[in-house]
DNA sequence: ACCCAGGGTTGGC
DNA sequence: GCCAACCCTGGG
């Protein structure tokens, strides 16, 4: 049962925010529910409080459809967990548990600001309308959004988004919290760099056992099995160079370019998923993410519908849009997707 | 069975 | 710097 609660009030469009398709993870648990016949949209995933000695929690935020001032979250821990047993506080707690959700959401980030700024755009100031209340949603884990990043190159939306559940389902930690009130109850963490040192990637390796047990092991270890194909190399290669060479945490101190070139030394990791990892995993506002859709969409608006590559899209972005570029790629992705224009542009 | 496309990356000239 | 080849899976 979920006892403890808080508020927040920034404008946001939480089921907007979470169905955007962003790399940076998993759309959390959805359910929706009623009150007073007003519809209200439910989200919850487990957070860990890396402050707090790791402590699981389980997050649930809930909005009214209407209502984009605000959201309830209310929280609850493991059955086991006992406070009394710790040295942390209710007050620590919940801040910590705030600053997280903060950070997630980037509530932080001043979106009238930047709507005024788009509005002084023509051509930017119709996605306004579109994508009311849709934010950044940052990795809550920045390791997961590399792996997850990584699985989204020449990929769909939905399998990799499947990939990676299935890879938290088979080797995360299992949460699970109690029963009342919630329909789902069960959680998965995602595993740990450590963990994927020792995953298989080719289906080669599973027969150099000859018992059959181990065959089966070993298919449980084997990451293809989640579906990732071929990018399982990537990611297991990409797992050790983070074990021995790059500091995951380190990355997010250095200057945007430095950052974007260190993160580019990961194998699968090229100019589009480093800035989606340096964007949607570590925040850096100034990344702007270039795929074929947004090429497109640049081409269209600001190059006379002239083709240009994909090096020439991020360079404009970043010039044009400087620390908004993260945002504006987020807003006109979306305002693509929604309006039609890609279907256009695809013609 | 075949063909194609998916929010690209890699390695070749 | 450009371009083809390419690695897999799921859907038509």
């Amino acid at each position: 049962m979920m006892h403890n609660s808080l508020k927040f009030n920034s404008l946001i469009n939480l089921k907007l925010t979470q169905e955007s398709g962003q790399t940076s993870q998993s759309p959390w648990y959805y359910e929706d529910s009623l009150k007073s016949e007003s519809r209200i949209h439910n989200y919850s995933d487990v957070i860990l409080l890396n402050k707090l000695g790791n402590l699981p929690v389980l997050i649930k935020l809930s909005q009214y459809e209407n209502d984009f001032n605000s959201f309830d979250l209310s929280y609850d821990f493991l059955p086991n967990f006992d406070l009394s047993d710790t040295c942390f506080s209710f007050k620590e707690i919940n801040n910590e548990i705030k600053n997280q959700i903060i950070n997630i959401f980037n509530l932080d980030f001043d979106l009238n600001s930047f709507y005024k700024f788009l509005s002084e755009d023509e051509k930017l100031a119709p996605s306004v309308e579109f994508c009311n209340g849709l934010r950044l949603f940052i990795a809550k884990n920045k390791f997961e959004c590399i792996i997850s990043s990584i699985c989204s190159a020449n990929n769909s939306i939905a399998r990799w988004t499947k990939s990676i559940s299935k890879i938290r389902e088979t080797w995360g930690k299992e949460y699970i919290f109690s029963k009342e009130n919630e329909i789902n109850n069960i959680f998965y963490g995602f595993p740990k760099v450590n963990d994927f040192q020792n995953f298989y990637i080719d289906s080669n390796e599973e027969y150099e056992n000859h018992d059959k047990k181990h065959k089966i092991d070993n298919y449980k270890r084997n990451l293809k099995s989640c579906g990732v194909g071929y990018r399982a190399e990537y990611m297991k290669k990409s797992s050790q160079l983070l074990l021995n060479k790059i500091d995951i945490e380190e990355v997010g101190n250095m200057e945007y370019s430095e950052a974007f070139k260190t993160i580019s030394e990961l194998p699968g990791v090229g100019p589009k998923v480093a800035d989606c990892i340096l964007l949607y995993g570590y925040g850096f506002m100034e990344a702007f993410p270039s795929d074929v859709w947004i090429k497109r969409i640049i081409s269209s608006l600001y190059f006379g519908g002239n083709e240009i590559s994909a090096k020439k899209t991020r360079e404009f972005g970043i010039d044009y849009f400087g620390d908004y570029a993260g945002y504006a790629q987020l807003y006109l992705f979306h305002f693509a997707r929604k309006s039609g224009l890609m279907d256009k542009l695809k013609k």
